[in-house]
Formats: structure tokens, C-alpha cells, sequence
DNA sequence: CGATTAATGCACTTCCATTGCATCCAAAGT
DNA sequence: ACTTTGGATGCAATGGAAGTGCATTAATCG
């Protein structure tokens, strides 16, 4: 077994080849991706299996959903310590409105909010919008 | 003309007996509804124009648009002084995970956050999901 | 009152997510 | 090695909601 199998089974998902190779992909990409990315990439194999995949995924902690507000949800490889229902990723998600990728910037966390007196915190999720570094260089 | 019609009036929207309507009942509103719920409330008429309605009331500064994460758009009046692309909707938004209600939470900015170098922010969405002080009551 | 422009309603298309079911594969027991 | 069993996969179909084209109706302006 290599390091992604382990990794895989440690998170109590079978290390199937085509898990395998999803995740692999995912690790090596910079920004998250939708299933339609993911359908393009793996033109081989079925948007349904890609998408229990990716599902799955989500389930055991591997990855996150991020919803950047275009309505398409999108996918990244969680940071360390997820599991289902109690995501460590209180990073911000940078949307860019050029190249329209989405990426975790992870070293930054989303600062403290105050709430109403009553209301009860479980997750939150700050989308910033705007030009990313690449783009941004007129 | 009465307050309602002079306001749409003001920011260049006629004033429609369906838009006269239908701002109303979202004026009435305190939490943030979705194309579904116009739909099943105003049952008399059709989707396509409750969709373009709250299009017109986007576009003219006099609703904004929430993306709570569920996937599906909600809408709620803006703030005064809100313009189409120059939203000064920067306050934080909050969605029930027992009532799926979301909320604006108009007195609470969101916190100033640092990025990377080159990267240029043109807006913001924090969402902040929990239980609202109706739910959070145990 | 006629002409012009916008608003509305209906039908249709499109885009994805999601599900049902049959098949396949792989692990676990015999 | 064979069988059994459950999960994984692939195909087909469903479903939900956004969005578009076009004909019709309503409203404004001269």
C-alpha cells in the first residue's frame, strides 16, 4: 500500500483505482474543482461514479464542498483533522471573477464575529470575491 | 403614488401592480426567501415573472442576493444607498441549520481580513451557519 | 386614440444534481 | 480455489431550478 491508500483507509474509504486516482489529482491541484472538472479530466469514467466519489469523500473528511456563490459547488482536499459535520476549514475561500477559480488560503482564518444574543455558532463560511494575484496585473 | 411606488420609482423600476406586490411582502419579510417561496405564496402568477421581478429589484439596488451555502438564491430588501454592482451589503448573514431560515444581521460588519499580496477584493460573503435564537431553544 | 415600449405569461430548453437498478469487482469465509 | 456477500461502478432515467424565446397584454407618450 502506498501513502494515498493508507491515507484512504485511515479515513475508512476503500482505496479503490479510481479513488485513488481522484485523489491524487486533487492533491496536485492549486485551486477547487467541480464535478464538471472533474468529469473532464476523467473522461474514461462515469459522472455518477466521480460524483459518489467526490461525495464520498465529503462524508469521511477528505474533502470540503466550498460554495463560492456561482451556484456550481466546488471541491479541495481538506486540511488536516476533518471529519464529517466537523470541518476544520475555517480558512476563507478566494473566489477570482476573472479566471473564476476558487482557492483556500488557508493561512487565513476568518477573524472572530460577534452575534446576537441567542444564536448559536456551528460553521461559518467567508467567500471573498475579487481579482486573485494572477489575474491581477494590469 | 404611495411610498411603495415612489421608491421603486427612484430607483428606476415601474411601479407594476406585481411589483408593487411583491415588495411589500418581501418588506414584511425578516428572513431571506428563495424564487420557490415567492412562488408558492404569490400561486396566481407565473415563475418566469416573480424570476424576472426579483431580477429588476437586483439589478436596481433594491434587493440583494444570498448564497447560504444551500445552493439555492435568497433574496432580502438592501440596505439603503445599494447600487447593481456596488452592494453595500457587507454585513454578515446568518443560516439556520434547524430552520433553514437566513437571516441579515445588518448590524454586524464583517471583520476586516488580510490577504496575500496581489490580491484585490471587489466584495464579501461571510455566512455564518448555526441556530438561530428561535431554534436555539432547548 | 394610435403608436411604441415595457411587462407578463406560457412553453420550452438547459444544466446539473440525484436516484434506481443491474453489473462488476474485491474482500472474507469455507 | 470456490462461493458468498457487500460495496463500487456504469448506464439510464428522474427531478429541480434557472434561464430563454416569443406571443400577448398592459402602460406610457405623443
Amino acid at each position: 500500500m502506498n501513502e494515498i491508500e493508507i491515507f484512504l483507509a485511515s479515513k475508512n474509504v476503500r482505496p479503490t483505482a479510481m479513488r485513488i486516482l481522484v485523489f491524487r489529482w486533487l492533491a496536485k491541484r492549486k485551486t477547487a474543482v467541480t464535478l464538471t472538472d472533474m468529469e473532464v479530466f476523467f473522461e474514461k469514467s462515469d459522472r455518477t461514479t466521480l460524483y459518489r466519489t467526490i461525495k464520498t469523500f465529503e462524508e469521511n473528511g477528505i474533502v470540503h464542498r466550498i460554495n463560492d456563490g456561482g451556484g456550481i459547488p466546488k471541491y479541495a482536499i481538506c486540511a488536516e483533522g476533518c471529519r464529517y459535520g466537523e470541518h476544520h476549514d475555517l480558512h476563507l475561500h478566494f473566489h477570482c471573477t476573472r479566471c473564476d477559480e476558487t482557492s483556500c488560503l488557508t493561512d487565513h482564518q476568518i477573524p472572530q464575529v460577534n452575534l446576537p444574543k441567542g444564536y448559536l455558532v456551528e460553521d461559518m463560511n467567508l467567500v471573498v470575491n475579487g481579482l486573485c494575484d494572477s489575474c491581477n496585473v494590469d
